[in-house]
DNA sequence: TCCTAATTAGGAAATTTTTCCTACCTTTGC
DNA sequence: GCAAAGGTAGGAAAAATTTCCTAATTAGGA
């Protein structure tokens, strides 16, 4: 059971996981307005390729198709994350760690929410 | 700057990151060895195409050359890191780690690496 | 009803990425 | 010196991804 969306596929999957099942045209007006200027016909065209490759369905009930996705949000989010620390930092997530805080680019509150889930790890 | 090296070109990065400027040989064996099946033409192929890229540089003293990558390691992987956190959590790290952390993958000595990580960060 | 707007479907084409055939050099061993 | 082994270069082709034109269909409003 292999998951690799592409990168125009990941896009339509981040939308649909954060507005739920939703029209074509709601699709490309939220990717047109958040991310990148795209055609009606080509997302159109990617979202149908994406039902052929069950990562989304389709409610044909009325004109106005709805896709929602199949693929689950957590597992394929956790299955893409594992394979980017695998390869990037051959599976070691502290390297990886090392690499973020190390990129001064974490805030404070971040690290304290860190911690805060590290601290409620120990107390299970 | 941007930088968006495409996967194959990744794997060939890595090799380098990992055992120093090498030849295309070299690579390839290596490839071949830890990775996958791959041709010595395309291996060589993308190298030159990389040099093209930037990504490479090249020693044409002997007949072998010898690659070495220009993009620094850690600047890049922090980059392609910094990347992917965005798209996939849109920007938080700590959502991150949460997925990391629940998916339970993580062993007990790479907690303990993070918690280490996280202390030495508060003494500064 | 009839025209317009919105939508889907089906290609086809453009781009990007990857693969590798083949010709030609260079080195090495006999 | 010459053949064999191992390199590089160039181009073509295959594969994967992305884009979008256009025809057909459906819904809605005047």
């Amino acid at each position: 059971m292999k998951i690799e969306p592409t990168k125009s596929e990941l896009e339509i999957l981040q939308v649909l996981w954060e507005k739920g099942p939703s029209t074509v045209r709601e699709v490309n007006d939220f990717l047109n307005d958040q991310t990148r200027e795209v055609q009606y016909a080509s997302t159109l065209k990617l979202m149908q390729i994406m039902v052929e490759k069950k990562m989304l369905s389709r409610d044909e009930t009325s004109m106005k198709h709805v896709y929602r996705v199949i693929l689950e949000e957590q597992s394929t989010k956790g299955d893409l994350l594992n394979k980017f620390v695998d390869s990037m930092y051959k599976g070691s997530v502290s390297s990886m760690m090392m690499q973020l805080l190390g990129n001064k680019k974490t805030d404070e509150k971040e690290l304290q929410a860190i911690k805060e889930i590290l601290k409620k790890l120990d107390n299970e």
